[in-house]
DNA sequence: TAGTAGGACGTAG
DNA sequence: CTACGTCCTACTA
């Protein structure tokens, strides 16, 4: 049974996943946002996991329990979402990062983010495309007791067959993660009356979905701020943009609308006539549909995802478009993708960049005349 | 440590 | 047979 600090909350309460957020806040700040199922999320991961979280407490032997008796302390679970990248803020003290790095030490490409979070100042800021789920470590605990795991110090068993695991374990993950936000997204636009693309929207539109989002994360009232501008205003901003006109929460905000814009997107590429959203096994087939049942070959899977900044900005840029110079700045990401893709979960970049030399010799992708790390260019540049 | 280059072989369509 | 996917060695930044 999920609590919230300390507090027995009702069934529907449990489902808590919280998109933590907004700079200005302590590493100590409430959860902002309840957005998914923690509950489920850690049904999912903590079959397997289960041995990595009582290492969690063995490396605190001395202010574990008392601790968690009083001030319950948080558990931050990051899942990464091929296909689907948004940006949260997540301000947490370095302790903390530590501490999560350790929760699922298995799982490292799910705490990738934290490798660049930490080499700034606390309280950190942990800027990565992704979700945090939090929950309260006590009753993580509590749950695994309940499973019947007493045994709080083993460090050995579980360490084989993970990666086949933890495959599984993203893809379940990730596909709850998707549906539980399409889910929170229908709900928004029920209320708000606006329609699920911010593309959309008006400029009326754009003020309640700000006062929802104000609400939501507890902000101060930004509508001001984007007085007049329509929802396709909004959606060709940089996160710069955000910041400038918002300095305080400019991140956030953009975030959140990454997210709108993004389901949007993924919405629209899935079946016209289903409303449910799309899980990466869904997006799998979604995408092979797509092209006219021909299988795609990667130059055009890179070049689809260079054609949707929006979406893919993050992984993979154009450095110079005519010339047809891209860059992939998430290698791992855009792997992933790929092998979603061409339902190959075990594709890595290794595997991708071999694909993109095999090229070379047919002339459709080189190396720039001036080399440099995962930049490539298109032979014949749209 | 991660990326680059390319050989060798396997495999699905 | 094509277009990778997988695994490998050697090299480089």
């Amino acid at each position: 049974m999920l609590k919230t600090h300390g507090t027995q909350v009702s069934p529907s309460e449990q489902r808590r996943l919280q998109l933590t957020s907004s700079s200005h806040h302590s590493s100590a700040s409430s959860p902002v946002l309840v957005q998914s199922s923690v509950l489920k999320i850690l049904n999912v991961v903590q079959k397997e996991e289960k041995t990595q979280t009582f290492n969690f407490l063995q490396d605190e032997p001395h202010s574990s329990q008392k601790t968690m008796m009083s001030s319950p302390s948080r558990t931050h679970v990051y899942i990464d979402v091929p296909a689907f990248s948004y940006t949260h803020l997540v301000p947490y003290s370095a302790e903390e990062h530590s501490k999560t790095f350790q929760v699922f030490p298995s799982m490292p490409e799910y705490l990738s983010c934290f490798d660049t979070s930490l080499s700034e100042d606390t309280p950190r800021m942990a800027r990565k495309t992704g979700v945090y789920a939090s929950v309260d470590r006590q009753e993580e605990l509590l749950e695994c007791k309940g499973a019947g795991q007493d045994s709080v110090i083993d460090s050995t068993a579980g360490q084989s067959g993970q990666t086949d695991v933890e495959d599984r374990c993203l893809e379940q993950v990730q596909s709850l993660v998707l549906d539980e936000v399409q889910k929170d997204i229908e709900m928004a636009c029920k209320l708000l009356n606006i329609t699920p693309d911010p593309v959309e929207w008006t400029s009326g539109h754009v003020q309640k979905w700000l006062l929802w989002t104000e609400h939501l994360y507890r902000l101060p009232q930004v509508g001001k701020a984007f007085l007049h501008l329509s929802g396709s205003d909004l959606c060709v901003m940089s996160e710069d943009d955000f910041r400038q006109r918002c300095s305080p929460c400019g991140d956030l905000l953009f975030a959140h609308l990454d997210i709108w814009k993004t389901a949007a997107w993924m919405k629209d590429r899935c079946s016209p006539q289903t409303s449910g959203f799309i899980g990466a096994d869904d997006l799998c087939a979604e995408a092979d549909s797509s092209c006219s049942g021909q299988p795609i070959h990667l130059w055009q899977f890179l070049r689809e995802l260079l054609l949707k900044p929006h979406n893919y900005g993050r992984c993979i840029r154009w450095i110079n478009k005519e010339k047809g110079i891209f860059k992939i700045e998430d290698s791992a990401h855009v792997a992933k993708l790929w092998g979603i893709r061409k339902k190959r979960p075990a594709m890595n970049y290794d595997k991708l960049s071999r694909s993109i030399r095999q090229y070379y010799k047919k002339g459709i992708i080189k190396k720039p005349d001036v080399s440099q790390r995962l930049v490539y260019q298109f032979v014949h540049p749209v």
